[in-house]
DNA sequence: GGTGAAAGCACCGAGTT
DNA sequence: AACTCGGTGCTTTCACC
């Protein structure tokens, strides 16, 4: 895997975008003293080698009634099986993410749903397909941060 | 809690703008046959309400060097110590997300991390903590879906 | 790799229906 | 609510450094 060299100034550029995708490539160029045309093409060059894949709004779930938020371990019979089971798992609606993971359980998933009885119906549909033997269901009553900014700047100390 | 009353033209411009916040108006404008100022209002309203909180960079984190995610299963000696834990494991540096939850665990938390060596360091910085008895970890082998799409449409076929 | 200017668009508020 | 329209400001390209 060829690593792509990401200098201080791409790291600021992604540092502003990452939690903003809207804001004006001549507001960033002001705030690093440098001409919009640049950020443009460095922008594009992280888009090009990969870095940036894309850029997503951030909805407020629970305003559209979507308050519930679960975590479901899931047993399989046969590890054989794990990877049929995830595809179906991937297809049912209200499933936002599952791994394949070691430990206690053989896939793991998240659920986002209205309520418990919504969030019954999904962790059902789970427990019926073939290969599942049984679920373990973890319900969020509290998230805390969710935070890409601290991250970035966690991995930019770094590299 | 009053709900905000989403119509079919805002669904519309929502699953436009999901997984492409830079997207011109005008061209959702142009897909969806009304003016581009109409499609201005419209989000400005979505935003004024909180159903648009924000928007992100989507950053291939594996690009950066960044492969590895595990989620950890945190067990607390006293439920009383949950929120000072909780507040301990939002600060560790690569954590990503943390959540209080029912079942298995007293608390919940997702990390991203180099390699196993770094993993390492991140959890046991989460046993560290006072109050902490012991953690499971469960490494992702394979992650599938992840799609904001899916679950905006999923909500939309209800609401 | 960076600049600065110019052309082409997009944004967004005001006024209208 | 939605439309049009115009001023303002943003994006994007390109010749040049």
């Amino acid at each position: 895997m060829p690593k792509f060299k990401l200098d201080e100034t791409d790291h600021k550029i992604l540092d502003l975008l990452i939690d903003n995708t809207r804001i004006p490539f001549t507001d960033i160029a002001k705030k690093l003293e440098i001409s919009a045309g640049t950020i443009h093409v460095r922008v594009k060059k992280m888009e090009e080698a990969g870095i940036i894949t894309g850029s997503s709004l951030q909805v407020d779930y629970k305003k559209l009634g979507y308050a519930f938020i679960a975590y479901v371990g899931v047993f399989i019979f046969k590890t054989s099986q794990t990877q049929f089971v995830l595809e179906r798992i991937s297809e049912i609606p209200f499933v936002t993410v599952a791994h394949v993971t070691t430990g206690k359980f053989n896939i793991f998933c998240k659920i986002r749903a209205r309520d418990t009885a919504h969030a019954k119906d999904v962790i059902y549909q789970i427990d019926d397909i073939e290969g599942v033997s049984r679920t373990e269901t973890m319900i969020s009553m509290e998230e805390s941060i969710n935070d890409k900014k601290r991250l970035l700047h966690s991995i930019f100390k770094e590299i």
